[in-house]
DNA sequence: TGTACATCAGTGAACGCGCGTTCACTGATGTAC
DNA sequence: TGTACATCAGTGAACGCGCGTTCACTGATGTAC
């Protein structure tokens, strides 16, 4: 331990070395702790061991460090949904591993918010469409793909099962995306939290087999 | 029109007359033009024409204010699902009539959201507990119901007229409300709004027969 | 019906806080000769 | 291989802002006599 106050991070160097790098990690944690609100720049640079004028020579304000977090906030999301695609059995029949991928990125998707409540209201605070294919590699998964996009897969094989026609395909992301997301919106910001609490991932089964049933 | 720019809204007498009413008035106002965190007391102050500190004669603190504006959006919300409610026609036939009710609900929820996008957010923003019944009338609607009881009695009728088989209706507000939600809150304050935009009340009959054919 | 007075709603001034951002600077680094 | 120097990452101090909240006060109101 440092006896001294002031640089919270030891630094060897005069430079930092990768500040924004560092900046960027500040600025994720702050998120997982408190959600979009609490990436707040000063603070960023205080764990940096920096100066808080010192951010601005990597981002172009607050709203640019923000913009970065969130980005990161997304890509986290992209590989809990990835991981969880990755535990379908790649041997099942065609319509059983369809269906099964659908879960998964609900499944995913429920984690994630459970388990990193900061981040997913980050990744998915006001702001931006992140619909259109981003060429940012911050925001995707390993497979390059966007939350949004993984979705769109996993329906695309139920069509190519033979499960779901193909006029329903259009906009069904919408559907599944938004019970999910709004399940898991009123457990961990809104007021289902204290009233389903731990049973979020069994609700969360049964909020899929509605959508399985009903797309 | 006063010439003096001090006092934003004239008073004839020394006392206020309803101050706490006038607050709330403006909080709400606040919340209506930018959500939860736009509710702030020194400019709810400002527009009832007092000193900021008045305020502490009527709400113990800023949370205490927030808390008032949060039970009036709620009983705005609780209000739209009523008069949505009111337009289904009673002759139908119990099993159509339990339908068209849930769908009500629905709409109901969708439309506030779209048309007073603050008070949506404040309303189901992080917090307290509304499934409790609560017996402050603020929260409410006409009928003494909120929102969470109101969809819990169109599901209801689903099972009385026999559509629903009773074994699955406990749990089915949270699926119903999930879907929901999760629809307004990427459209009013996520990703989707560029994407779906005007087309959202579209959307959401969409999702209202998933949900119908899945619960 | 008139007067003294207690109440308490609203005033005015001030506090400390943390924020984002700007300014002129300094000094370690890497490059050109 | 050694030296001069330009670059530019990080410093230190300061700014103005709006916030929530506290303090001692004042004066209109309604009530008791």
């Amino acid at each position: 331990m440092n006896s001294r106050p002031q640089p919270p991070v030891a630094r060897s160097t005069y430079r930092h070395g990768d500040l924004r790098r560092a900046l960027l990690d500040a600025g994720v944690e702050l998120a997982r702790e408190g959600g979009p609100d609490a990436v707040v720049l000063r603070e960023a640079t205080r764990r940096a061991g920096v100066a808080p004028n010192a951010a601005y020579r990597h981002f172009a304000s607050q709203q640019a460090l923000l913009k970065a977090v969130r980005a990161a906030s997304l890509s986290a999301v992209a590989k809990a949904i990835e991981a969880e695609l990755a535990t379908v059995p790649a041997d099942l029949a065609p319509a059983d591993f369809a269906r099964a991928s659908v879960r998964a990125v609900g499944t995913g998707y429920l984690r994630f918010a459970q388990a990193e409540t900061g981040l997913f209201r980050t990744a998915f605070a006001l702001s931006d469409d992140l619909a259109v294919p981003d060429p940012n590699p911050e925001r995707v998964g390993e497979t390059g793909q966007s939350p949004y996009q993984l979705l769109g897969s996993a329906l695309d094989k139920l069509v190519s099962a033979g499960i779901m026609p193909p006029e329903r395909r259009p906009g069904a992301e919408f559907l599944a995306w938004s019970a999910v997301h709004g399940l898991a919106m009123l457990v961990i910001d809104g007021p289902l939290g204290p009233v389903i609490g731990a049973r979020m991932q069994q609700v969360g089964q049964r909020l899929l087999d509605m959508v399985e049933k009903g797309l």
